[in-house]
DNA sequence: ATCGGTGCAAACCATTTGCACGTTA
DNA sequence: TAACGTGCAAATGGTTTGCACCGAT
């Protein structure tokens, strides 16, 4: 996806754009793995030194509500990650050493998991498939 | 799994028996979907006034470190579920209206997503994979 | 000139922790 | 009686919200 279609999405709802929403979008497309808020934060201090963790969860949220972004909740209590929507449907791996976040072009739901839930009356909206463990670099190191 | 058999874990490792500790597992497997440590402490109040929410947390998280409990984990934010794992691996199905959460007996990781996952050289310790949307009560209702 | 967006500070909520006391083994 | 477990209160960490000002349209 490109910064400009976002924009554009944001001016079709009316939204207004701000250089720190800019900023935000396009550190979220430069970024190598899905992106917490706090790693957005930093990366943003360098353009803007006054920018404030409230006005990226906000847009975070903002972009999440509009279908732009994945929210990835890994643990409860831990904090989420956010990518892009628009690649293709996948899942990840994430390091529970050093918390990268690796994409995985495997859906679990594709596999049987859909038709499982509707086995059961169910009204699928969305699943979560995450899985954990030690990265190549992290793998001994503990 | 039967209240003693947990009880004996416990001694096993050197954990002392308390009425509480009693109670919160005997709640748990009377429990007729996942538990919150909220709606356990709700109904452990009517046998122990004054026991309090850490309590509940402190033997949940134990639980859950000996291996006897699953913690499901639904968003950042959120409260977790809490069910004994000795029954067969499964995921669940959780209803984003009234909170539910059903358990499925498929699991994704059987299907491919272990394989998928040492492809790219990770060690894989654990999964989430968990299904949103409407249960059947619920379809419709908003 | 509006009205939405921002920074700041404070609020929130689930969960965790420090401490002194009570209880189990 | 020696740990360990508990209740209480306070701390924590991620996230959200109220408010007054500022900037995009």
């Amino acid at each position: 996806m490109k910064s400009e279609q976002v924009v554009h999405r944001f001016k079709e709802k009316g939204y207004k754009i701000t250089p720190q929403r800019r900023a935000i979008i396009n550190a979220l497309l430069l970024a190598k793995q899905p992106a917490t808020a706090g790693e957005l934060l930093q990366e943003l201090r360098d353009l803007f030194p006054d920018i404030s963790l409230d006005t990226v969860y906000r847009n975070l949220k903002l972009l999440t509500d509009l279908g732009l972004l994945n929210q990835i909740n890994v643990k409860s209590g831990e904090t989420s990650r956010f990518e892009f929507s628009d690649c293709p449907h996948h899942h990840h791996l994430v390091c529970m050493q050093c918390g990268a976040s690796r994409c995985l072009d495997y859906c679990a739901m594709e596999k049987g998991g859909l038709a499982a839930a509707e086995e059961h009356g169910f009204e699928v909206v969305g699943h979560v498939f995450e899985i954990y463990g030690y990265c190549p670099g992290c793998r001994g190191a503990n």
